[in-house]
DNA sequence: AGCACGCCGACT
DNA sequence: GTCGGCGTGCTC
């Protein structure tokens, strides 16, 4: 049977009334390579245009009349065809997520033209080639250590070690091991090799919890279980072990694997440590990539030549044919959320993906998502715990808690809180060093005149111009700059000056508080300037500095074991964002923070300083309590009907007239309510976005919120044309379910 | 999204 | 008389 001669095909333009398939004849050179997934061109529209579409079904027949059926024109270049697993997925984001189809298959579908142009263009952060450098350099560091370590090793065993031996010397996977023979650094001694082809067994000895995990995992394969599991391990407890023993399991029953992470860079060493355990069929994402790298890499996981695809959330639509395992590693990051259309949120696009190709999932975090945590509780994710750190004599770090308030009482005017002071003295007088982390960048956090108390902001945004050091003035969120005037541009007074304090005028006073000691100082103004991050940190890492002073790019991945004090210079900047999900982004900065210092065998401490030292996220993150964390961050979501206990919809519109939105949102929420009426949603809005203007445009949200994530979707597709209709031009909606 | 078809104002 | 405005309507 043939049923191949006509396909469903949808067309790549972005609109509802072509938001469908069109029938096209395949021709006969097609006939044996039509496939769903494939893209193809197509002549589209009275003006016989040609356009890209994807394949996502073919059939022996139609009803419409054949005059008016054309024909597919050929393949179209560039773009690998997607599995049709991938197709089921990218309909099922449709439904999910109410984007168009064409919007859902551009996603899934392994190659495509860039199209990732950020809805807000924030500040430009640390260069990404900077990064990359960066990596390299903390790869070569962390070779002539272990190669330090193996040498010693060496010497003691006489010259030759076994695979095992030399594996958990150095604990990597015998693939390095067999390089480091080739080019004569080791010895390995006779037939204690490891027979095995691929997968190559990882050359590491698991802890019993490690070991523990995994074998509940493997058990559930051995009977066929595709379960989902979320991996609850401490800082340092060792994950990344646990991961590498899943993925051996599933790779030799034949089956392939994704890893997610949050973003390369920060996580170069999981990357490098996979490719130790797998080598080269390892394929990697990231987004440096050029098109023509990325296209590689999509092709080796088509064709067989990679079983493991590692990478951001892009890396969840790699075209593998048997897929057996989709890792999320620091499930609750939120580079896991899409922020262009699809709004989709990588966690629950990776379940469904894994239900659909017969996979299992696993969820991996020191401080789940409140979401993913729930789901463990209710039985829907098995937990697997690992509570011990795997490095022999590593101790966690002691946490004290600096009650600002406290300190202004006592006649402390200073930044530093008495506590965070002495120990930093004592960590100066120890030649050990400090990490000083602040959420905010800049120098002041806003300019204002004594006169008359205006402050200066932003002609394009609703926010505060930031000092910054040289006098220039900048928006944090459109990046415009400007020069810091010398008197007040609305009374004209001249005395005017910074308040609040960003990582520069930290860096300032802690060189006036600490003048002995060496500063450096790590933020996106430091990264883009001349001194690169990678020398920052590398200066760092050298031990040619005492104390680093950061934003959050220093409290993520880097790992240095002779910090042994993190000060948290203001721990509660996070809480005053209202979002409901603010307390657990504290939780999570805090406790990532936290994990910085102690990371070797030294005792570390860890200083946060707060206002509102009785907040839970403070508390908790204090104790070490995540537990704890979570009963009180969920009964919180239950009182105010949050997500994820209900789900919520939150509409985005945005124009640059202001009068529009204003009409716009006012009608949008009418049409909502009559809407909602029927279905019993709840409704909140319009209310003016935290920052009602960015880069020209006012910004509105309306929030609906209901049980059944469904009754959100049907609200939404209910009412969205009728919106359109109403408002065809100059307002643009956003819809971004949780 | 585009492009066609279709009914009303100021220009060669 | 015709060139051209952009308001509906359709695209396999």
């Amino acid at each position: 049977m043939q049923n191949n001669k006509y396909a469903d095909v949808v067309i790549d333009i972005t609109n509802e009334n072509v938001d469908r398939p069109f029938t096209y004849a395949v021709p006969e050179s097609l006939r044996d390579s039509a496939r769903p997934g494939m893209p193809v061109l197509v002549p589209f529209g009275n003006g016989g245009r040609t356009k890209t579409g994807y394949i996502i079904a073919l059939k022996e027949e139609t009803e419409l009349d054949p005059a008016r059926v054309k024909e597919i024109l050929g393949p179209a270049g560039g773009a690998v065809t997607a599995e049709t697993t991938l197709i089921e997925l990218a309909v099922w984001m449709h439904e999910h997520y109410g984007c168009m189809l064409n919007q859902a298959l551009r996603t899934v579908m392994p190659v495509r033209n860039r199209v990732a142009v950020r809805k807000s263009r924030l500040i430009r952060s640390c260069l990404p080639e900077q990064e990359l450098r960066e990596f390299a350099a903390e790869m070569r560091r962390k070779h002539r250590a272990a190669m330090a370590r193996l040498a010693e090793a060496l010497a003691e065993s006489g010259g030759s070690l076994s695979y095992e031996e030399a594996g958990r010397r150095l604990s990597v996977g015998i693939t390095t091991l067999r390089s480091l023979e080739k080019q004569g650094v080791i010895t390995v001694a006779e037939g204690a090799g490891e027979t095995a082809p691929l997968p190559a067994r990882p050359g590491i000895v698991l802890t019993e919890e490690q070991a523990a995990a995994a074998e509940i995992f493997r058990a559930d394969l051995a009977v066929g279980k595709q379960g989902k599991y979320l991996l609850f391990g401490i800082t340092g407890s060792g994950k990344t072990e646990v991961y590498a023993e899943m993925i051996r399991e599933v790779l030799s029953r034949g089956r392939q694997v994704i890893l997610l992470i949050p973003e390369i860079s920060l996580t170069f060493q999981t990357v490098e440590r996979m490719r130790g355990f797998f080598g080269d069929r390892v394929a990697i994402l990231h987004s440096r990539l050029s098109d023509g790298e990325r296209f590689e890499q999509f092709r080796r996981a088509a064709d067989g030549s990679a079983d493991i695809m590692i990478g951001p959330r892009s890396a969840l639509f790699a075209p593998f044919s048997d897929l057996g395992l989709i890792i999320i590693d620091e499930e609750h990051d939120g580079a896991y959320r899409s922020d262009t259309v699809p709004c989709y949120e990588a966690r629950d696009v990776a379940e469904k993906r894994a239900e659909i190709c017969g996979a299992s999932l696993v969820l991996g975090s020191a401080t789940p998502s409140t979401a993913s945590f729930r789901k463990a509780a209710r039985g829907e994710f098995r937990l697997l715990t690992l509570t011990k750190r795997a490095v022999q004599g590593a101790v966690p770090a002691e946490v004290h808690v600096a009650d600002l308030r406290e300190e202004l009482k006592s006649g402390n005017r200073s930044v530093f809180s008495r506590i965070l002071q002495e120990k930093i003295r004592d960590r100066l007088a120890r030649k050990e060093q400090v990490i000083l982390f602040m959420n905010r960048r800049g120098y002041s956090s806003f300019v204002s005149c004594r006169s008359c108390g205006n402050a200066i902001r932003c002609p394009h945004c609703d926010v505060t111009l930031k000092l910054h050091t040289g006098g220039r003035l900048m928006c944090h969120y459109c990046g415009h700059t400007e020069a810091m005037p010398d008197k007040c541009p609305s009374c004209g007074s001249p005395y005017i000056a910074g308040f609040g304090t960003g990582t520069q005028k930290l860096e300032e006073l802690t060189r006036k508080m600490f003048p002995e000691a060496k500063v450096v100082r790590m933020d996106a103004d430091a990264a883009a300037g001349k001194n690169a991050a990678r020398d920052i940190l590398a200066e760092f890492a050298a031990g040619k500095a005492d104390i680093l002073i950061g934003t959050q790019m220093v409290v993520k991945g880097h790992d240095f074991p002779n910090v042994t004090l993190v000060g948290i210079m203001a721990a509660d900047t996070e809480l005053y964002v209202s979002r409901y999900d603010s307390a657990e982004r504290t939780f999570q900065l805090l406790t990532q923070a936290a994990g910085r210092a102690g990371r070797g065998k030294r005792p570390g401490d860890v200083v946060i300083q707060t206002y509102r030292p009785e907040h839970y996220a403070v508390q908790c993150a204090a104790a070490q309590d995540y537990r704890e964390f979570f009963r009180n961050e969920i009964a919180y979501r239950e009182t105010g009907s949050y997500p994820p206990v209900m789900h919520l919809l939150a509409i985005q519109l945005s124009s640059m007239d202001e009068e529009l939105l204003t009409r716009a949102a006012a009608g949008y929420a009418d049409l909502l309510d009559r809407e909602g009426q029927k279905l019993g949603t709840m409704q909140i809005g319009p209310v003016n976005a935290p920052v009602y203007k960015v880069h020209d445009y006012f910004r509105k949200w309306i929030y609906i919120k209901h049980l059944s994530y469904d009754i959100l979707v049907t609200v939404k597709n209910g009412t969205e044309t009728a919106f359109r209709e109403a408002f065809p031009r100059g307002v643009s909606a956003l819809y971004d379910f949780s």
